[in-house]
RNA sequence: GCCCAUGUAGCUCAGUAGGCAGAGCACAUCCUUGGUAAGGAUGAGGUCAGCGGUUCAAUUCCGCUCGUGGGCUCCA
């Protein structure tokens, strides 16, 4: 049974909780505390307002509740401390929680009675058959499947968080209701742990982080969504990117360039401006015709892979690219480099024949988990999604797709999850999903089959037959966006990157101006040794440089005062360890392109 | 897009019950040349997000716009 809810979705923010410690049993005891919190909360919001529509509430995520109600008023977070002032009054007053079944027709009536009308749209959703049951607390009744805690007494510890408003049943053509969230334990103790991984996800937020350690930024004037890297975001980016061209390269890809707008009949024959116009943005005009940005790049992709006649001598072709694309996403959806308007890709296409697809589709999954592991993720699970009721492309080539995919997983013993129905019109994808340093997951890696544009743009190969046959075509993006996986990176190693990604590896430090020359000399080995470093000529104390270098989170420190000068090494000071003593400055340098190489 | 909150110096944040705006850090100049997480002094820096309204007077009150933050997934 499936008592830990997982997303498809990117969680924002994520679930810190990872209760490793816990049993399923205290879980589901957990669960059910929490449930019985979102009740007592809609009790006291009943209590301090009047007409009062509920809705629904229960546990959310895996740390806390919510419950959704109509109220005339509108809620702020000032409303909170006197809601939870009512809460604790109930949980002092330890009321039992009791169970009440009743048939339909009675629930109808109670219901009507207290004119609660998402209420009753909710009971209409019961199937015949299933029991129909209230929960009592006090003078609160709320139509609810339950389980329940005992008491009220149960709720050991809980705090109010935020007001929200959220569509009713999530639609956005419906009404917007308002939606408190809490937290709540089973003590006090571990909401105090919640609340300090809270703040420790705040510490490690990739925009505050960004703006800190000066490595990019989004500006108003520019516009929302669109990110600027600056130099050390960039030299971060440049190395992920650098090593991501090596390992395509070796993997047998073959990389591409292609234009970042093309004209609106390239985008009528792909479907995009069918399906997909309401992510594109508006045309420009160039000369008489219609040209459109690109929000994907495949339709570029498979213009090159038409550019001549292509035998199944070729395949499988597997075409990669850093591309730049641009997507219209709702304003309140943006979110720093996770969510953004425009971004890149590494996006690759692999055309290959019925038979190589099994092959091509573990090696793809294989490729990405060695990548991730450079970067030190190391825990990773899976989302299957398969045929929906609405999809294009013959069953079979679904089966067929499907199975490799599945195939993939199991040979590479990652866990999944498979989502019946849940695959795009187009093709079955699987997702991939990874946790971070402090137990996060995102998903980041697609792997997607394509019934339709080989299908719209009639891709063919020449078979061993001699005729013309349709090939596979698997889009594929590992990383994700560099944008986004540049932002989980930031948030993965709270901004202190290893020696191989890290913008500046070394910094040096005279003692006093005395020694400044002699720091120029030292950099200039490092740099000719191809490290990154600088030299920190200011006038303050040593105290106070190695302060600043602590919190640009260099990785080493290489401090000169005379004993260094005259003795000719160097004394080295660890990010994290501290001061590691003298050493001469060829040992110095060996060890960081060591590190360097062994990306550590 | 929708709900709520929010926008004051590069950053973090005070402040004005409506009367020409303030701190710390960062920055500049000078003094200091100090051995492993902040030496000192002086100075520069603001259309108080933008536009409109009320007012003798608006950063402050009101409206709109833009941006930012929390959500809009699970769900009797």
């Amino acid at each position: 049974m499936a008592f830990k809810r997982s997303r498809v979705q990117l969680p924002y923010p994520p679930p810190l909780s990872m209760f490793a410690e816990l049993t399923e049993d205290t879980l589901l005891d957990l669960d059910r505390m929490r449930h019985s919190a979102a009740h007592i909360m809609a009790a006291a919001v009943c209590r301090l307002h009047e007409n009062v529509l509920l809705d629904i509430g229960g546990p959310s995520a895996d740390d806390g509740f919510y419950y959704d109600f109509d109220l005339s008023t509108r809620l702020s977070p000032e409303d909170l401390p006197a809601i939870e002032k009512e809460m604790a009054r109930l949980i002092a007053e330890d009321l039992p929680f009791e169970r009440v079944e009743m048939g339909r027709e009675e629930a109808r009536r109670e219901l009507e009675q207290r004119g609660q009308r998402y209420k009753l749209e909710r009971l209409a959703d019961i199937p015949a058959g299933e029991p129909i049951t209230f929960y009592r607390c006090g003078d609160f009744m709320d139509l609810c499947r339950g389980p329940h805690a005992e008491r009220t007494g149960d709720v050991k510890a809980f705090a109010l968080l935020s007001v929200a408003g959220s569509y009713y049943r999530g639609l956005e053509t419906n009404p917007m209701l308002q939606r408190v969230y809490g937290a709540a334990f089973a003590s006090k103790a571990g909401l105090d742990e919640h609340l300090r991984r809270l703040e420790e996800a705040r510490k490690r937020d990739h925009r505050r982080l960004g703006r800190e350690l000066d490595l990019f930024s989004i500006t108003d004037d520019v516009g929302p969504g669109l990110v600027h890297w600056h130099p050390k975001g960039a030299r971060v980016r440049c190395l992920i990117e650098d090593f991501w061209r090596r390992e395509h390269f070796a993997e047998g890809y073959d990389l591409l360039y292609t234009p970042h707008i093309g004209r609106s009949g390239l985008w009528e024959t792909s479907g995009h401006l069918g399906f997909y116009r309401e992510s594109m943005y508006s045309p420009m005009e160039i000369d008489s015709g219609q040209y459109f940005i690109k929000p994907m790049n495949c339709p570029f992709h498979i213009q090159i892979y038409k550019s001549g006649k292509r035998s199944y001598r070729e395949l499988p072709l597997r075409w990669a690219e850093l591309g730049t694309v641009y997507r219209y996403e709702k304003a309140g959806v943006l979110h720093g480099l996770f969510r953004v308007r425009g971004f890149t890709q590494d996006d690759a296409h692999i055309f290959c024949t019925p038979e190589q697809i099994e092959s091509e589709i573990r090696a793809t999954v294989r490729f990405a988990i060695r990548l991730f592991n450079a970067f030190g993720f190391k825990d990773f699970s899976a989302f299957l999604s398969t045929r929906p009721a609405k999809a294009i492309g013959e069953p079979g080539l679904w089966a067929h797709a499907t199975s490799a995919l599945e195939t993939a997983l199991k040979s590479e013993s990652l866990a999944y999850t498979v989502d019946e129905g849940g695959g795009a019109f187009y093709g079955p994808k699987v997702d991939i999903k990874m946790k971070d340093a402090i137990g996060r997951q995102w998903q980041m890696s697609t792997v997607q089959f394509d019934f339709n544009e080989p299908e719209r743009f009639d891709v063919s190969y020449v078979g061993e037959d001699g005729r013309e046959h349709r090939p596979f075509m698997v889009h594929r993006a590992l990383l994700g966006s560099l944008e986004r996986f540049f932002g989980v990176l930031v948030e993965h190693y709270g901004g202190a990157f290893p020696v191989w990604l890290a913008p500046l590896q070394a910094r040096v430090l005279p003692l006093t101006d005395r020694q400044a020359e002699r720091c120029r000399a030292v950099l200039g080995e490092l740099r000719a040794a191809g490290l990154r470093a600088d030299v920190d000529e200011s006038s303050g104390k040593i105290g106070a440089k190695i302060r600043t270098a602590q919190m640009e989170k260099i990785p080493y420190m290489l401090i000169l005062g005379p004993k260094e000068v005259e003795s000719g090494k160097v004394s080295v000071r660890g990010r994290a360890q501290g001061d590691l003593g003298a050493q001469a400055l060829p040992d110095f340098i060996a060890r960081l392109r060591d590190e360097d190489a062994r990306k550590i």
